[in-house]
RNA sequence: CGAGGCGUAGCGCAGUUUGGUAGCGCGCUUGGUUCGGGACCAAGAGGUCGUGGGUUCAAAUCCCGUCGCCUCGACCA
């Protein structure tokens, strides 16, 4: 029985978890490490997802009168350095371009870690009247920061991402966008991504570096670390006060615009892996899987077999399934393995014994279950196993996140809490320290606020609970 | 940058202690038999042992230097 070893690699899932996330993205072809280090070449089946969370992002962004545009990959120097807190916060993890031609640049040039800066600079020349706003634009683009330590889609050099960009008359709108992206990212992860996520407002320290309000969506992922897997912003004035954003008001006062910015990245390619992947491999949500469908033909040289599936699979795809047809010389065992790794949500397999019974036999990732199907029907039997699967793999997402968050009243309930990869509920009276210090004791930091406050007391200092908050390790 | 580890065929590794013909598994090529859960037989191709120097009749192996990568910390979507 000769085996790849890939398969015993990840039999320990639960020992090792980080080294199996990484040998799966790696052995199932999503991505190869770029030359430079932390920088990662994405695959032809990787970038499907990435195209599939495009196109459903892309929807929800029309809905929402948002627009798609493109700014410069290189900043001027100058411009990061007009918003303090956002240069201070981007500085230590930017790359710089210092010579261009062949001659050292008068202003060194970084290259985009956000395009806030520059994306304000164009803004402030575009908008002059109250009659300009809203500006609702996305971008998608690779930003680049250079981190200490990389992971294939959850921290790497360069990434890509969609940032969108918007500026409003007023505060209450400004913010009203900011948590209604925030709810937008919640939904796209429920109902295209099968994820469920815990949002919220972050704490000072968790934010956007230049923001006056950040939130954000976290992920459980197996090991139950958190993954932030989305945020908003709220920026209030700093950007537009840096970079001269202004319109004259009805009331003929010439006034700055209030800001938001929002973005999710390829970490969510990572996030799927992380949240729904088994010992198996991936198991891709079937909205942006690149593969839903794959028919494994058994007996291929059998009369009429490779015919048969031939047709099926026109007909699959002619109803809107993402289906493909294994027509390679391996055999079907090698097949069932390569696509369960790869994660396709259906397999579907047909070989004599089904032609004569006029059925095929389908297979579901999710739980590996076998059902029968007639082949007359198999349009709407592929198409509701496919919805079925996407609910509930989400279904079983959250009921593992539920059941993994628990609340702690002292500092040691709350290590055990996260010793046992839970996430855990705790009073906060609001201050730096007592946040630091759970990091020190702990290594669990704040991920979000809840939305209630249901503890009396400070989990550190036992003063009154300002906020209750999700604390967890996290990637 | 602090602490560990690893560089030998496309991939994963053995060989290094005790110096003596460059090995194994997978993959790849060709031909044949197979095909309902990672098939089998046969014949092949593929190597500056990370790199520079030293010791030696002889170095993947011993000594000194150097480069690169990985894991764990500090930083982060």
């Amino acid at each position: 029985m000769a085996k790849d070893n890939f398969v015993e690699q990840i039999a320990d899932i639960d020992t090792d978890f980080p080294q199996w996330y990484t040998d799966v993205v790696i052995k199932t072809k999503l991505v190869d490490y770029g030359p430079v280090k932390g920088t990662m070449v994405i695959r032809p089946y990787g970038y499907a997802i990435w195209e599939n969370i495009q196109r459903e992002m892309n929807d929800r962004f029309r809905a929402a009168g948002i627009e798609n545009a493109y700014f410069p990959l290189l900043i001027p120097m100058s411009f990061m350095t007009k918003e303090a807190e956002h240069v201070e916060g981007f500085a230590p993890e930017v790359a710089v371009v210092t010579h261009a031609g062949g001659e050292k640049l008068a202003e060194p040039l970084c290259i985009r870690p956000t395009s806030e800066t520059i994306i304000g600079s164009m803004y402030s020349k575009w908008i002059q009247s109250y009659r300009d706003l809203p500006v609702l634009m996305n971008q998608w683009a690779n930003v680049m920061r250079w981190e200490k330590t990389t992971r294939p889609f959850l921290r790497t050099s360069e990434f890509l991402w969609q940032e969108g960009h918007t500026v409003h008359a007023s505060e209450e709108e400004a913010m009203e966008m900011t948590l209604r992206m925030l709810a937008v990212y919640e939904e796209f992860a429920k109902t295209c991504l099968a994820m469920p996520v815990l949002t919220g407002r972050k704490t000072e320290k968790e934010k956007f570096a230049g923001a006056v309000a950040t939130f954000g969506m976290e992920a459980m992922m197996h090991d139950g670390k958190s993954l932030q897997a989305g945020t908003t912003h709220y920026l209030g004035q700093n950007f537009s006060k840096a970079f001269d954003i202004k319109f004259l008001d009805k009331d003929g006062a010439l006034k700055y615009g209030y800001t938001t910015s929002f973005g999710v990245s390829t970490r969510l390619i990572g996030a799927i892996i992380m949240t729904h992947g088994d010992k198996r491999g991936l198991v891709m949500p079937p909205v942006v899987a690149p593969v839903q469908a794959v028919i494994v033909p058994i007996a291929s040289k059998k009369e009429g077999v490779m015919e048969a599936c031939r047709a099926l699979k026109d007909r699959l795809a002619a109803a809107g399934v993402r289906v493909i047809l294994d027509d390679s010389e391996n055999s079907p065992g090698w097949k069932f393995n390569e696509w369960e790794m790869k994660g396709v949500p259906v397999r579907i397999e047909l070989g004599p014994r089904d032609l004569e019974a006029g059925k095929c036999l389908l297979f579901r990732r999710d739980t590996l279950e076998k059902t029968e199907c007639a082949l007359a029907d198999a349009e709407n039997t592929v198409r509701a196993l496919l919805s079925d699967i996407s609910e509930k793999m989400y279904e079983r997402a959250k009921a593992r996140m539920d059941a993994r968050i628990v609340d702690a009243e002292t500092l040691d309930e709350l290590l055990a809490g996260v010793d046992g990869g839970k996430f855990v509920r705790a009073g906060w009276c609001g201050c730096r320290e007592c946040e630091d210090k759970v990091k020190e004791f702990a290594q669990a930091t704040a991920r979000v606020l809840d939305k209630e406050n249901t503890h009396e007391k400070c989990i550190v200092c036992g003063k009154k609970a300002e906020s209750t908050v999700i604390f967890a390790r996290a990637y």
